[in-house]
DNA sequence: TTTAAAATGTATCAAATGTTACAAACTGAA
DNA sequence: TTCAGTTTGTAACATTTGATACATTTTAAA
């Protein structure tokens, strides 16, 4: 059952009223699946020949390198749409692995029912452009990051991304091992640079609440 | 002055004849530029409100990171698009430095008129869903690339993804400094590492072009 | 409060890579 | 050919990070 009041906060349905995306659904084809907590949703290489939307719960992004060790991507929660920028394209497939972290229900639009609502729609159309590149947006920031190549780097950049202009404080969102994993290196590693940068004067830290104390050196970090 | 018969093999106007070609762009205003050998075309940063395509001649594009350095992320030439995948979403900024590596000459569409063509045909539509959906896929085979570790891992795949399924041997198109530089690591780290590969019977090298002997064993070092 | 589990701080050693320097091989023009 | 400039091979040392182990602190439940 498509629940089109969630559905009309999604990115792709954006600013169409519950009720004439109702009518739209009622001119294709879909199905909902649900999943529960911990299932894989789609697999990393699948063929990905439908639109997945998450209608309730959150799934994680991971991408699986070859010694099999897997890195977090992101995560998504409901009414996010998943693969958009696979469906299109040369390389149909799932660039990631998908798993649900809570009990999940998708909505699946085959490719050609959704060019149908495209050709319907000139608003999901242009919500749809939107979406695909934020997403070629988000995965250019993404190579942004990597290309830091020192921890001290990754975590001067990570902490002036979030603290912004006028923020000192960063809390980190879970916990440091995640972040690690984040940065793709290891935990130790990572405590031992934040031991430095503390020792060094560039910060504070209290567990999960790190006080940013000199901004200007922070950059220069990130210049040479 | 626009070569429709150029500009009709290109990724956003396959499949559609010179004389529909020059039909469309009647209908729309854009503009004609040229460029010398080393002018910058976009910079970084800049707004991206207008789509480019390259009519003759090729460019370059590259990153630049916080210490000023330059990493070259790919080379295009006519009747390729530029900075498709930014003309929409939340961030309409080229990420990537410009700069054309020939005399060139650029067709630029503002982006209103570009919605307009999207409009006329569905062809273009399909095209152009098609090409920046290509765009996000390279960039996930970017970041699948930065997440090999070791100099050794990322040589491995370059050589293998280059040779193929039937290839041994490969020719590096350029010098061994922008093969380390493309890499992301500094030359004598790369020669050293191709050295060492060499002495454990995995490749042979001469120069620039090199035999992979070993398969079996390339793909072992990608996969632990 | 007590206690076990989880998260964090720290230390030691090994491995990988950067830095710098220089020698050898190649390339193309005079 | 000869020679200068470029590219490539190699070496010694410094730096960064990973791996592993363990102590300490925090957290949450009994």
């Amino acid at each position: 059952m498509i629940h089109t009041e969630i559905l009309c906060q999604s990115p792709i349905f954006r600013g169409i009223s519950p009720e004439d995306l109702r009518v739209l659904f009622g001119q294709i084809h879909y199905q909902v699946k649900t999943y529960q907590k911990n299932d894989l949703i789609a697999i990393g290489g699948e063929i990905c020949d439908r639109l997945l939307i998450i209608q309730q719960g959150s799934v994680k992004a991971e991408m699986i390198d070859y010694s099999g060790k897997t890195i977090k991507i992101e995560d998504l929660s409901a009414p996010w749409p998943l693969a958009t920028a696979f469906l299109f394209g040369k390389e149909n497939h799932f660039p990631v692995t998908v798993s649900a972290t809570t009990d999940v229900e998708m909505v699946s639009i085959p490719k050609p029912e959704f060019v149908k609502l495209l050709q319907l729609s000139s608003l999901i159309l242009n919500n749809y452009l939107n979406t695909i590149s934020t997403r070629a947006q988000f995965l250019s920031q993404k190579l942004k990051f990597l290309s830091f190549k020192t921890i001290r780097q990754k975590i001067a950049h990570y902490l002036l991304e979030k603290a912004g202009d006028w923020l000192q404080t960063v809390e980190i969102p879970q916990s440091q091992e995640q972040l690690a994993e984040m940065f793709g290196v290891t935990r130790p590693s990572l405590a031992r640079t934040l031991g430095e940068m503390v020792q060094e004067g560039l910060i504070e830290t209290q567990r999960r609440s790190i006080k940013i104390l000199d901004k200007e050196r922070m950059n220069q970090l990130l210049k040479g």
